[in-house]
DNA sequence: GCAAAAGTGTTGGGCCTACACCCATGA
DNA sequence: TCATGGGTGTAGGCCCAACACTTTTGC
């Protein structure tokens, strides 16, 4: 894949330097979240090295693009997936993690309300798919630390940002969002406990509609604030667990 | 400095590649800590862009070597520094970043005992010298950018691991640490307070040694102890604050 | 004796944890 | 009527913030 891009790529020349670079590229560790599962977006590589191996969205970066975009480019070209919070992980460089070559990636990750996105398979049909995070194939290269960096970094972050949100539809009942930090933190959570401490920050606003077609009581609806948050953000707020 | 050690580099030979990569470098945020100031390690640039301005030390990653032993290698040649923490912070990709052409750093900050390193001078008799983190001259490309990034990550990571201990020397008085949190911090801590939470994770002990020579009450010297904070990892303690 | 830092405890309030029962709905 | 999740309050304990005086030393 990453090859097929290259040379697809219309910045192809032929061009010499007077010492050796590695190869860089970008690597996407792409979040869902789903039936209360934590889910990663994968695609199956085409190509060797790994060929058929299930492997992270990514590619090289060309000249005239940042990291970022970079990124947000292999994304939309290999997954469909756009509109997402996207944020850098790390930079890999270990010597021997790419076969052919001295190869190090920026690994970026992100989180995309999957229900925008049911669509996948990217312009050169890609096979795209997503796995529940506990059932990972084998992946290709390293990007099986890449992810468990990214899982780690995700762990940490939702506990003192609310990027949670980023995972959910615009409406969710709130049940929602405790099962999705239980599956992100891998443990559980006191429901009461965590009611209370959510909606206490302010960030999440309660509508009026309710849940529908549920085999149980109806609960309300919730969305998260944005307004309200960067106001408080401004004057010091602290969001923690 | 970048071109000067690329031109030295043993491994250079004309290479072409059938697209254009981007060039490759480390930069290192050095952190000191010296009579209650944070300090920070530049050097003077020798050769354009940016001649004669401070920067960060850094140039080329070789190709067999990795990141991490790139911006060690720098940093041994352009400030004489070993034995230090270090870790990665963030890969900077602006498509401008570099006058000559487009270059990706990824920058490494770094914590040193100043009292083990006040040597400086590269071997290339480099110019290197301290600067107090209030007091920093205008420096070359974006570092001012990467040191702000630097600070708030050493300003985030110290209140959740105990990291502040590589900036100090093995024996040190209880009111250096106290001092070098709120330097680092930029706010100031409770006396009383600080030393109740510092000393009640149990990963300092105390020495029987006091201050020699101050004009005031001899204080106890402390150290911080290694393996009782590995124990306690392991049980899973949590440093914070 | 004076300046400067070392050393040391208590109290009140807020926050966190732990915990259990009733309600509304669809099948 | 049953299974399923929705919704709610309290009490005890722990931790945190705020706060001041005495001691030792060099000058």
């Amino acid at each position: 894949m990453r090859i097929f891009n290259a040379m697809k790529d219309s910045n192809r020349k032929k061009v010499s330097y007077s010492y050796e670079r590695p190869a860089l590229t970008v690597d996407c560790v792409v979040f869902g979240y789903q039936e209360g599962a934590l889910q990663l977006l994968l695609i199956r590589r085409k190509l060797p090295p790994f060929q058929g191996a299930w492997a992270l969205p990514g590619g090289y970066v060309r000249m005239h693009e940042t990291l970022e975009e970079a990124a947000k480019r292999e994304l939309l070209e290999e997954t469909s997936v756009k509109n997402l919070y996207l944020e850098q992980l790390y930079t890999f460089g270990a010597l021997d993690r790419d076969p052919r070559e001295r190869t190090v990636t920026v690994s970026y990750y992100a989180l995309i309300k999957r229900d925008d996105h049911d669509a996948l398979g990217g312009t050169d049909a890609e096979e795209a798919r997503w796995f529940d995070i506990q059932q990972l194939p084998e992946l290709a290269f390293d990007h099986d630390r890449i992810i468990a960096t990214a899982l780690k970094r995700l762990q940490g972050k939702i506990t003192y940002e609310p990027i949670g949100f980023e995972l959910l539809p615009e409406k969710f009942p709130f049940s929602a969002l405790e099962s999705l930090y239980m599956a992100i933190l891998q443990r559980d959570l006191d429901r009461r406990n965590f009611r209370k401490k959510m909606l206490s920050f302010g960030i999440i606003k309660q509508l009026k509609e309710k849940q529908q077609n549920v085999p149980h009581k109806r609960g309300f609806l919730y969305s998260f604030d944005w307004k309200k948050y960067e106001q408080l953000q401004k004057r010091g707020m602290h969001f923690e667990l």
